[in-house]
RNA sequence: GGGCGAUUAGCUCAGUUGGUUUAGAGCACCUGCCUUACAAGCAGGGGGUCACUAGUUCGAAUCUAGUAUCGCCCA
């Protein structure tokens, strides 16, 4: 016997052949005439380290890659990253903090020249990380968001979207990040519930002494920057102040009362304070009355000269202070607890500020529809489906989007504005300039061109990524693009099909008449056992690195998929590694029995071993056919353990025990070259899930003929099969099976022989073919069949026949009663409940044939056995 | 407030157009085994009135309506 530890070790192996693969180009893809299969990654953040969703998303890709690949198509996965503005450009900052360096000191190019240096140094940790996990991405196809052919793509579709008029610039409501300075668009923002105060204010009626109108607020800073009072037209408690003016509170500027039926007059007192520059829907009622908008914050979220009092202090500070001071002046009412939404950015947590500013938008209801149709029609399938239904109600209500970031690391929008305001939309200064010329002759110069000093959203970006990929906005005529897209799986997470998956599909819509990808597989979020998203600030999410290390990234994928049945959450449970990684010992083990064996060519093959090898193969090709519709319906959690239970149960439990010498026998050669081809087509169709050890394993036992890798081996395609014979095997497994029980039961020792007689009462004809099997199974000295009943014997029942084995010792008779009595209850419950049917005329009228076939087929298999029981019955009662 | 979805074994989930023996899997649990590939293992076992109520039907986990609870998305 070769020398092969007890347990596989998943170190000794990983590194290894990854390397091996990487050199012989295996993950390489160049165009020709097979089919294509192609992915691109969702670009994880530059900024980001692997985690566990990372994980998730990456295996599912990368057990797809190689299965197509496997299965002879052009398989292509495109890695790569994006440059994540917001969260790149924080990190900068902060690390340029650390080292004493204040960014506002720093010009744009010098602050870009740190930002780069940065992205060289870490930007690449999570694709190295990748390749932990086995991920077999093409990795001279690595793309970042921020590579010259990406970002000319980028700037090329602005200019273009432009001169459509897709994007305009204006000035709009924005959701604006006082800490990270900058304007996000909606996906961007997070809305928490929170406790909050609700506070009453009371203002003065401008020219009453005692009048007053009481307005209720969850924000009392921004009265300051109040423009007028709303209240409802047909309320009748607040008729008599139209025309009159209330005075704002401390600072005492008169604003008109106004009415509109927007005002809801349960909420609050029914009296709404109006602020157009901080509150959307304030903005949209100052646009309908014609109210001045008085914009109170500095960008950093401290007040300016225009509050009047309170100048440079933070927003919530003031907030504290002003409510002290609203009440010393008998302004404030009252105060109640009130539960309220409020927003917060995505990337720095910071409350955000709905603020007026201008920016570049996009106009979005051209490009949805199209992009809605194509998902509701099933041109690009989503699974699962319902999220069909989210997609819709997006769609039909997005909002133009906002696309201009107050950022340096991205791309710089390719804007220049001209002292008279005039804008020049062009690819360069260059050309700029060349447009400047022309448009204005030598009225101005190139001094006279300011770019905006605004980057682009790190999405609009990101939208084109199916195609920018390949090159294809800048050459769409080019071979890449033409042979890869539309790409056909987009793997992913639910909570960017707004952000990202929707805008791909309008940008290839766009960009090339065509859907960008086939499907879209959401796959869940990450959670603890708890439920609990996981995050660093909870500690709960364990080191992705750290698990292979643990379990190997064999077991760690297996544990991955293990807890992602499709479209749910997971909750990610370590056990499910750990049995990962016990499956992979398990598979290691099998290997080792073989290579234990001794083959002894002048050896004949036992009918028992011919019986395995049909039956075994016969359900291999039915497992294959489940796992095939399995992965139609991206159900690769249940394909995954259709593979698991083929090699554990049939392979492993089943089929091994079967064929195993005994113990220092050798084995025919038949049945060991069957066997070990049988293991190389189960290491195949394992492959995909557990690259590592199959290609291990596969390395070992694989002919000189056979393909130099396991991945790139033809995958083992579902054939015919006997159903008959997979039935014949589950009743001699439930044979085999009563005999282990009544083993255990009476406590006879598996190295007792025994013998085994068999009394068939109805079917007259014995089946054989799995006779030998028992008989070696069961440690059996014989098997025959007989017509009457022996004496001093177990029995068990079988559908209708009566198995004995004959003992020696007494049998207790009352307890074989007890037994047969609790089965003869069960099976006349269970012809009651048939009877009941077959009863029911309108049953028998109704149903179709075959159920009532299938119901009387059932009323006579009862019968008969509870004629046999009662026949024992009465036998042992004597 | 608007929308989408869920509720099946202790846990995580399957259950395809209603009908295949009075509901399945994996894990966990319990019992017995260091049997010669594997104790990271082997053999066996228990456990669910399919959230609740009503309806449609010969027949409902499955279809309809309502109730309760939970989750997600949007405002």
């Amino acid at each position: 016997m070769k020398e092969l530890p007890k347990q596989y070790s998943p170190a000794k192996t990983e590194n290894k052949w990854y390397a091996h693969w990487m050199e012989k180009g295996y993950f390489k893809s160049t165009p020709d005439n097979r089919k294509p299969y192609t992915i691109t990654i969702p670009p994880p953040n530059v900024t980001g380290v692997l985690h566990m969703g990372h994980m998730l998303n990456n295996t599912i890709q990368d057990v797809l890659v190689r299965r197509a690949r496997m299965q002879g198509k052009n398989a292509c996965w495109v890695p790569g990253t994006d440059h994540a503005s917001i969260a790149t450009e924080a990190k900068v900052v902060a690390k340029l903090k650390d080292e004493g360096i204040d960014k506002n000191k720093l010009s744009r190019e010098e602050f870009l020249e740190h930002a780069w240096e940065w992205k060289e140094k870490h930007g690449g940790i999570i694709l190295e990380q990748l390749k932990k996990l086995g991920a077999s991405c093409d990795w001279d196809r690595t793309a970042f968001t921020m590579d010259e052919s990406l970002s000319q793509s980028v700037i090329k579709v602005f200019i273009d979207l432009y001169n459509k008029g897709l994007i305009y610039r204006g000035v709009r409501m924005v959701n604006w990040d006082p800490k990270a300075l900058t304007a996000l668009s909606d996906e961007e923002v997070i809305y928490k519930e929170l406790n909050s105060k609700f506070y009453f204010l009371r203002y003065q009626i401008e020219g009453e002494s005692d009048e007053y109108v009481t307005i209720a607020t969850t924000r009392p800073e921004t009265i300051l920057g109040d423009t007028a009072i709303c209240v409802h037209p047909e309320d009748e408690r607040f008729k008599h102040l139209k025309g009159k003016k209330a005075l704002v509170p401390l600072i005492n500027r008169p604003v008109p009362i106004i009415f509109d039926e927007y005002v809801d007059r349960e909420f609050g007192t029914g009296a709404l304070k109006v602020t157009p520059a901080h509150d959307i829907n304030d903005y949209n009622l100052g646009i309908k009355h014609n109210l001045p908008s008085i914009d109170i914050f500095n960008e950093n979220g401290t007040l300016n000269e225009k509050a009047e009092i309170y100048i440079g202090e933070d927003r919530f500070a003031v907030r504290k202070k002003i409510v002290v001071e609203l009440a010393d002046h008998g302004h404030l009412v009252k105060v109640d607890d009130i539960i309220n939404k409020v927003g917060y950015s995505e990337r720095t947590e910071e409350v955000i500020e709905p603020k007026l500013s201008l920016q570049w938008f996009l106009k979005m209801e051209e490009l949805t529809k199209p992009a809605l149709d194509v998902v509701m029609d099933d041109t690009i399938k989503f699974y699962p489906a319902r999220m069909k239904n989210i997609y819709r109600h997006w769609m039909e209500n997005v909002r133009d989007w906002c696309i201009s970031r107050q950022l340096w690391w991205g791309h710089r929008i390719p804007a220049y504005y001209l002292p008279n305001g005039d804008i020049i939309v062009a690819e360069s200064p260059k050309e700029a300039l060349a447009i400047l010329k022309e448009k204005y002759n030598d009225k101005y110069s190139a001094t006279d061109l300011k770019q905006d000093e605004d980057v682009l959203d790190t999405w609009f970006s990101s939208w084109l990524w199916p195609i920018s990929v390949f090159d294809g906005i800048r050459h769409p005529d080019n071979e890449d693009i033409r042979y890869y897209y539309p790409t056909d799986d987009m793997v992913t997470a639910p909570e960017i099909l707004f952000f990202w998956v929707a805008r791909m599909i309008m940008a290839g819509l766009e960009y090339r008449k065509e859907i960008p990808f086939r499907s879209v597989y959401l796959h869940g979020i990450v959670r603890d056992k708890q439920g609990r998203k996981m995050s660093k600030s909870l500690g709960n999410s364990p080191d992705p690195l750290a698990l292979m290390d643990q379990y190997g990234a064999d077991g760690v994928r297996v544990g991955m998929l293990f807890s992602a049945p499709a479209g749910n959450d997971l909750l990610f449970d370590e056990g499910l590694c750990e049995q990962g990684r016990n499956f992979c010992n398990k598979i290691w083990n099998a290997f080792r029995l073989t290579q234990g064996w001794e083959i002894d060519p002048s050896l004949e093959q036992p009918q028992s071993s011919k019986v395995a090898i049909e039956w075994f193969e016969s359900g291999f090709n039915k497992t294959l056919a489940t796992i095939e519709d399995h992965f139609s319906k991206y159900r690769i959690a249940d394909a995954l353990m259709a593979v698991y239970k083929l090699i554990w149960d049939d392979f492993c439990s089943w089929y091994l025990e079967m064929v195993k010498p005994a113990y220092q026998k050798p084995i025919d050669k038949a049945s060991y070259d069957k066997t070990i081809e049988i293991f190389e087509k189960l290491l195949k169709v394992l492959h995909p899930f557990m690259p590592f050890i199959s290609e291990e394993i596969y390395q070992h036992l694989r002919s000189n003929d056979a393909p130099e890798s396991i991945m790139i081996a033809p995958i083992p395609r579902p054939g015919k099969y006997d159903e008959n014979i997979l039935q014949q095997f589950d009743f001699a497994a439930q044979v085999i099976m009563a005999i282990r029980n009544l083993r255990q039961e009476k406590n006879i020792a598996n190295k007792e022989a025994i013998e085994l007689l068999i009394r068939k009462n109805y079917d007259d004809q014995p089946d054989l073919t799995f006779d030998n099997l028992v008989t070696k199974l069961c440690n059996l000295s014989k098997l025959d069949y007989v017509e009457e009943k022996p004496e001093g014997a177990f029995n068990f029942i079988l559908k209708t026949t009566e198995f004995y084995v004959p003992v020696s010792q007494n049998i207790d008779v009352d307890a074989e009663i007890q037994k047969l009595e609790q089965e003869l209850n069960y099976q006349k419950g269970f012809l009651n409940s048939v009877m009941k049917k077959l009863g029911n005329e309108k049953f028998v009228n109704n149903a179709p044939e075959n159920v009532v076939k299938m119901e009387k087929k059932k009323q006579a298999d009862a019968q008969a056995k509870i004629k046999v029981i009662e026949d024992q019955l009465r036998a042992l009662r004597g």
